[in-house]
DNA sequence: AGCACGCCGACT
DNA sequence: GTCGGCGTGCTC
């Protein structure tokens, strides 16, 4: 009995070590299994943050998913599985769960990740400032996200969750995601968010505000009797009011293409007021058109249909790109102004993209709104989708899923790099030199062009870089034979390339000949333009109507409060607007500071050109092509249409108007001042405005010949005018070159721009001295830091700002030395207290 | 980036 | 005696 029951006793032991072997055994075996998450949140932190996956999860979770997390206390994030791991027991512990799965299947494939991570290492910037650029905001949520009801009625087929969700929007037309989750009562609301997004039942509140604006445009049309001209005609015989005869003049004037014109323009030509366009509508013989699909683009669509044979240099040009393809990756095609590049590239895509190939088509953002697109929809077909900064968000997504899906021709802006195509084949950059292929705010700060070659590089997919002006860069590379090199010398068809005429600021104001801002040989040349019937573009690189608003007594200047900038004055609403932040005042006629009535306004901008033009021309109709006629894309392809069929007959414009616009009837183009151009602190300068001179003088004369440029320049001695005179690109970059070398500029060395900002001017001095003291003694080889520099702008929205240059040899560990002057500035700024409130701006590759 | 916690000035 | 300013530190 007694050995029974020590057997049983051992037994019982045995047993419980069993169990406690088996359960510890279990807990390491679970361990084991556990998988982490690696998530990529939307916010400028850290890299990726760990989660738990739970068991239910692991089989369901991939990289390229999004997943609802919560970081922090209670605040929820879609963020992206970026990496799956196993973790062992210590180390799950501190990690919350993964809530939910958003995505059945992922949105975008590790390759992408692998770009946006070297976005982030390159640029400098956090991978969650990478996904906020990168996503379309309809596939991102997070707690403040506000969601929006987008349904008539209930549908039946919804779950519990989306019904309550639906049924809270019908009381309230907006809920934001936080409230979603108390009138659940539970945390993970995500899922049913995106189900209902995905059913189009609700939308996000930043989604719908691209919507909308193109209402706001209001366009007046021919009521539906009065359509034919013969009915226009015969309107005239029932009118006696005398402005609604102008009125109708106007009309039959400004609407012979059949495209219906913004009612204010019409109110601006025909000096009507608003009340006459009413009274005609009710009449019934016009009409107001709310329209947000521009109907120029089906004309268009009509008129270029088929696609025009090659010519024999293009067939050359076309042989030479597939040639150096063999041995290169990346070609520069220098094609001179008006040489028929669109119409290599669909040769391109047509002949030489695989079938499920893709092709990404870069271009400077306002060009996309433009012909260009147009034609190259006529020349390709439908398998074409423009991706821009206008469309709405919801069409975003779709792109998105476009790109996913294998579409075959993406066009779009810088940002469009991020779209997750799967088989890049192609990639094409128009207008490589473009200076605003550089994202400059926010993070990340990147280029557009460079980013594109490393995607392509990513997918081994061929690139085109083209442009008729390279950036040095490039055209070194060219050069070096690092890229394929292809020339398109002449222009298309019968096109010559224009005569340009420098004009002596200097002599004309000396004889006292300016005709206002113009030369008086300028003047004539314009008049001779519109009496032979041909149009005019003037080009002036300076918004607003003038730059500075001085006393004449006390030398007092309208200056930002919040920037260190002067304010520019807008006749338009007679207020006194700073470019920089935003902030306006309305135009006082006396000095604030003496009280003196001898207040002028000095310099030239777009809108007092357009002003004088109108008094000098009073019969021609002029328009204007800036920034502040173009805040919708309907007044863009409105102005650029009038233009294009030969309504407008002069056309004034900043360097939007540089931008691959194609007009052919153009017999003059005049640059108002040049000096303004040259006048930049950026090593730069010679090559941006070489760029824009000649890019602006390529939009004369690109049908026929005897077209002329006019450049009006008080510094005429200056050699840039050489060149952009003799169309001679090789000189000015023989000099350039030089230049460059000389100052250890790129693209001899690789530049970073430190900008550092403080609410104290003199702390922020301090930091400057301290930490370029660190940097000298502390890095050696030939690393130079210039600094500290004061911006042109050194004081924005109450921050004072100074920077410092970073000129690095092009070694292979540049960037890791880059990562230490990023930590090693921190570093020091923690140092000090005072130093601790600095915000710190990594501008790599700065423009 | 957001948000909580915490320590000092102007109000009921 | 509280409300609220923004400085500091943390988020898997």
């Amino acid at each position: 009995m007694c050995n029974i029951g020590h057997a049983q006793i051992i037994l019982i032991i045995i047993k419980w070590q069993f169990i406690c072997l088996a359960y510890i055994f279990n807990l390491i075996n679970s361990n084991e299994r556990l998988v982490i998450a690696e998530v990529i949140l939307p916010l400028a932190i850290g890299q990726a943050y760990s989660f738990s996956v739970p068991p239910s999860l692991e089989n369901l979770i991939s990289v390229g998913q999004r997943v609802q997390v919560q970081f922090g206390k209670k605040r929820m994030y879609a963020g992206i599985v970026y990496n799956l791991t196993d973790s062992v027991a210590h180390d799950s512990l501190k990690f919350k769960e993964v809530l939910a799965i958003l995505d059945e299947k992922p949105i975008l494939t590790k390759r992408h990740m692998d770009f946006w991570k070297w976005i982030a290492d390159y640029y400098a910037c956090h991978l969650g400032e990478v996904m906020i650029s990168a996503l379309p905001s309809g596939l991102k949520l997070s707690s403040d996200t506000i969601v929006v009801k987008n349904f008539e009625d209930i549908p039946n087929d919804v779950s519990d969750d989306e019904y309550l969700i639906l049924e809270a929007l019908t009381f309230h037309q907006e809920i934001p995601i936080a409230t979603i989750e108390e009138i659940l009562n539970k945390k993970n609301v995500y899922k049913a968010v995106n189900n209902l997004l995905n059913q189009k039942l609700i939308c996000l509140k930043e989604e719908l505000q691209n919507n909308y604006k193109p209402k706001l445009a209001r366009f007046v049309d021919w009521g539906p009797d009065y359509a034919q001209p013969e009915a226009q005609t015969k309107v005239f015989d029932a009118i006696k009011n005398e402005s609604q005869v102008r009125c109708l003049l106007g009309m039959v004037q400004l609407t012979r293409a059949g495209i219906p014109i913004l009612k204010r323009k019409l109110m601006d030509k025909t000096f009507v007021k608003p009340t006459t366009i009413d009274q005609l509508v009710k009449k019934g013989i016009l009409a107001i058109v709310v329209d947000p699909v521009s109907r120029l683009s089906r004309d268009l669509k009509e008129r270029n249909g088929v696609l025009a044979p090659l010519s024999t240099i293009q067939e050359v040009a076309y042989a030479e790109i597939i040639e150096s393809w063999d041995t290169h990756n990346i070609t520069l095609l220098h094609g001179v102004t008006g040489s028929g590049k669109t119409r290599l590239f669909a040769e391109l895509i047509l002949k030489h993209v695989p079938e499920n190939g893709q092709v990404l088509y870069l271009l400077p953002e306002i060009t996309l709104a433009t012909q260009l697109t147009q034609r190259l929809k006529a020349m390709l077909g439908d398998d074409i989708v423009v991706y821009h900064s206008r469309i709405n968000q919801q069409e975003r997504v779709e792109i998105w899923h476009a790109a996913f899906q294998g579409r075959k021709i993406i066009i779009g802006p810088r940002s469009s790099v991020f779209l997750p195509f799967i088989n890049l084949d192609l990639v094409i950059i128009d207008e490589e030199h473009d200076p605003s292929y550089k994202q400059q705010d926010p993070a990340p700060r990147y280029n557009g062009r460079d980013a594109a070659l490393v995607l392509a590089k990513l997918f081994g997919a061929k690139t085109l870089l083209a442009t008729a002006t390279p950036s040095i860069e490039t055209y070194t590379n060219a050069m070096n034979g690092k890229y394929g090199y292809v020339l398109l010398a002449e222009r298309y068809g019968d096109a010559e390339l224009p005569k340009i005429e420098l004009v002596d600021l200097k002599a004309e104001i000396k004889k006292n000949t300016m005709v206002r801002v113009f030369a008086a040989s300028v003047f004539e040349e314009i008049n001779a333009n519109i009496q032979e019937n041909k149009q005019v573009i003037i080009f002036q690189n300076r918004r607003g109507f003038a730059p500075i608003y001085e006393c004449q007594l006390c030398l007092w200047k309208a200056h930002c409060i919040n920037c260190d900038t002067s304010l520019i004055y807008h006749k338009y609403s007679n207020k006194l607007k700073c470019h920089y932040c935003g902030y306006q005042e309305t135009m006082v006629p006396e000095c604030p500071s003496c009280l003196s009535e001898k207040v002028e306004l000095k310099g030239i901008g777009t809108e007092q050109i357009e002003n004088d033009l109108s008094i000098l021309f009073p019969d021609v109709v002029i328009n204007r092509l800036d920034y502040e006629t173009t805040r919708s894309r309907k007044e863009l392809t409105q102005i650029i249409g009038d233009f294009e069929q030969g309504l407008t007959k002069i056309l004034v414009g900043t360097q939007m108007l540089a931008k691959g616009l194609d007009f052919s009837n153009v017999g003059l183009v005049v640059i108002v001042n040049a000096d303004q151009l040259l006048a930049y602190p950026d090593f730069r300068v010679n090559e941006r405005a070489f760029q824009l001179m000649t890019q602006v003088s390529g939009r004369a004369g690109r049908q026929g010949g005897g077209s002329k440029v006019m450049i009006q320049a008080a510094n005429i001695e200056h050699p840039v005018f050489g060149w952009v005179i003799g169309h001679d690109f090789e000189s000015f970059y023989e000099r350039e070159i030089k230049e460059r070398h000389w100052h250890f500029f790129p693209p001899y060395s690789r530049m970073s721009r430190i900008i550092v900002k403080h609410k104290n001017k003199d702390v922020l001095t301090d930091l400057l001295d301290t930490y370029l003291d660190y940097l000298n003694k502390n890095i050696k080889g030939e690393w130079q830091f210039f600094g500290p520099i004061l911006p042109p702008i050194s004081r924005i929205q109450g921050f004072y700002l100074q920077h410092f240059v970073i000129k690095a040899p092009k070694t292979a560990n540049t960037l890791q030395v880059l990562k230490h002057i990023k930590s090693s500035f921190f570093e020091i700024a923690y140092r000090t207290a005072a130093f601790r409130q600095a915000k710190v701006v990594f501008d790599i590759d700065p423009y």
